[in-house]
DNA sequence: CTGTATCCTCAACGATACTG
DNA sequence: CAGTATCGTTGAGGATACAG
C-alpha cells in the first residue's frame, strides 16, 4: 500500500520531473509534434523528450495520436484529464514571469522572449 | 544575458527540484526546525534537505533564524516573497489530492494520511 | 519524422563520521 | 540539534547510430 502524507506529493510524482510541467504547458495550446515540442524546450534530447511524453501517457494526462503515412506523423495532446493540470501549469507561468520581472528590477540580465510561434502554424 | 521563452521554465528553475515544493508547503503552516521538517519530509536525506533550504534562501523564499543557544535551535521560515509561491503550492495540493482520490476510484492500493502532527507543537 | 538501442558522463543523492 | 566533509553509488540525461 502507497502512502501519501499530503496531496502534493502526488502531484510532483506525476508533473514533478525536470520538464513535465513544460511539456503540458505547451500542450494547453493544442496538439503537437515531437520534433515541434523538441524545438521549444531548449535543452531537451529527443530521448528524454519521447520518455517523458510516454510517463505523461501512462499517468493518463497525455493522448499520443500516429498518422498512418509516410513520413510519419505522431501528435501528442492532453486528455481531458491533462487538461485540469492546466490549473497548475498556469499559475506556474503566471508566477513565473512576476519573477523575471521581479529579478529585472534587481538588476539580473534576464529576460523572458515570449514565442511567438506556437499557436498555430505547420 | 540569460532567456527565457516562457514564465513556467523561471519558476521550475526556483522551486522545480525533487523537494522545493513540499518545502514551501510544509512552511506555509508556519517556520519549522531543520529536525521537523526532516520527520515530515520522508526519504530526504539531511544534506539534500539543507541543500535545498539553501538554494531557497538564495532564491529569498526562505529565511533562516538562529537562535543563540545551547544546543542549537535553527528556524526556516518563508519570506513574504516565498509566502506568494503560496499559490502554486496550494493548486498543487489540491490536484494531488484529486488525483489520489481518483486513483483510487481506479482500484490503486494508495492512501493519503493527513499529517494531523503539523500545526502547533513544541 | 519518429522512435529504439547503446554507451557514457556527471551530478544528485545516500551514508557516515565528525565539529560546534 | 545543526551543519560540514568525504566517499561511493546510481540513475537521469546526452550523444550517437540506426531502424521503420
Amino acid at each position: 500500500m502507497k502512502q501519501y502524507h499530503l496531496g502534493i506529493e502526488a502531484t510532483l510524482e506525476i508533473i514533478g520531473g525536470k520538464w513535465k510541467a513544460l511539456i503540458i504547458c505547451l500542450l494547453i495550446s493544442g496538439a503537437k509534434r515531437t520534433s515541434e515540442l523538441q524545438r521549444h524546450i531548449h535543452g531537451i534530447s529527443q530521448k528524454v523528450l519521447i520518455q517523458q511524453l510516454r510517463e505523461l501517457e501512462e499517468d493518463g494526462l497525455v493522448r499520443r495520436h500516429v498518422y498512418q503515412q509516410m513520413p510519419p506523423k505522431v501528435e501528442y495532446s492532453l486528455t481531458e484529464y491533462g487538461v485540469t493540470a492546466n490549473k497548475i501549469v498556469d499559475v506556474m507561468c503566471t508566477w513565473g514571469k512576476e519573477n523575471i520581472k521581479r529579478r529585472q528590477c534587481q538588476g539580473e540580465d534576464i529576460v523572458l522572449l515570449e514565442d511567438e510561434s506556437m499557436g498555430d502554424f505547420e
